[in-house]
DNA sequence: CCGTACTTTCGGGATAAACTGAAAGTATGG
DNA sequence: CCATACTTTCAGTTTATCCCGAAAGTACGG
């Protein structure tokens, strides 16, 4: 029985590795946090580190990196001095939470830039110039209202599935 | 003027790659994708060689890749007897193809291997078990829910932005 | 304040991914 | 069917990233 939990679990947090690889998370930051996602109670940093096999410097790298994404909280557990860490549980804002922050981390800046780039173009002569301003320009203004639409979506705090469901059916 | 463009270029071709490396896709696709958005006409795999300045194996490989994910296509041109590559250039239409290609390379697998797991937990008892399927099955509905409105987003080839910013608002 | 329990930092090593360049492969025009 | 122009493959190298573990840092209890 234990033994079929065991198993369970590993499946699912090498599953998460893989998920978080293929889209630019390190895969001890995923275990982590798979980790302390199914587990009931929050947890210290050497039960992490001794249950998936991490060093203690990578271990507390990656604790301190969820908890700067906002997708683990540092909890006090009275009378004890060390920290315990928990997982947010609930899909719909680890969902909120992720996509904001690459939205702030890495399409605003991207966007900045390309209307930047967009800009310096302007008013060039000849056909490599003006195919060029064109796309870009294009592309920026595809990515803005990209961007505007997911800060909608990800604006409430409640899920906007459930709406937007009823929408694209 | 001619400067002009070149600077530009560079810029947005950097700022394309640094997107893709942050989103898994490496430097060199990302490069020779920036580079063929913003080309009047389509380009032979040499020209894209001398200009990003890749070895001749790197661009092979990548335009193939491109072509694989069904941004980048090959054209005849008459007369010639090497290949050019045209990219894809509607805003839209990229997004959908890259959205549609990742769900079925990463997300499908890892639904199926959720639901798994979750099937696995089924049953068992114990506090750790049972918080354990409680979560991992509420995270796989999660993302089933998701991956069907996202297939259902990107179903349609025309956009339907319109649409989705006017239920958003 | 001192000792201890706990956490973070960081230089160096390991690993994996990306990239190169040359050789092998393919196909087209003459 | 040969020569040549072009493309792909792949073994080896480089580069970037991740990770370890020891040492330094921090803060709490007594």
């Amino acid at each position: 029985m234990e033994n079929k939990l065991h198993q369970a679990r590993s499946r699912f947090i090498a599953e998460w590795g893989a998920l978080g690889s293929a889209w630019g998370i390190n895969r001890s930051m995923a275990s982590i946090h798979a980790r302390l996602l199914v587990a009931p109670d929050p947890m210290t940093a050497d039960e992490l580190m001794d249950d998936l096999e991490l060093s203690r410097g990578n271990t507390s790298t990656n604790l301190r990196e969820l908890v700067a994404w906002g997708l683990v909280r540092q909890v006090a557990v009275k009378g004890e001095r060390r920290q315990f860490f928990l997982a947010e549980k609930e899909p719909w804002r680890i969902f909120v939470t992720i996509v904001r922050e690459r939205l702030r981390r890495e399409l605003d800046p991207a966007l900045e830039t390309l209307e930047d780039v967009a800009a310096m173009s302007e008013g060039l002569e000849g056909r490599e110039a003006e195919e060029f301003h064109r796309v870009v320009t294009g592309m920026a203004g595809f990515i803005r209202t990209v961007r505007g639409l997911a800060r909608r979506l990800v604006g409430s705090e409640s899920s906007t599935l459930a709406g937007l469901a009823r929408v694209l059916s």
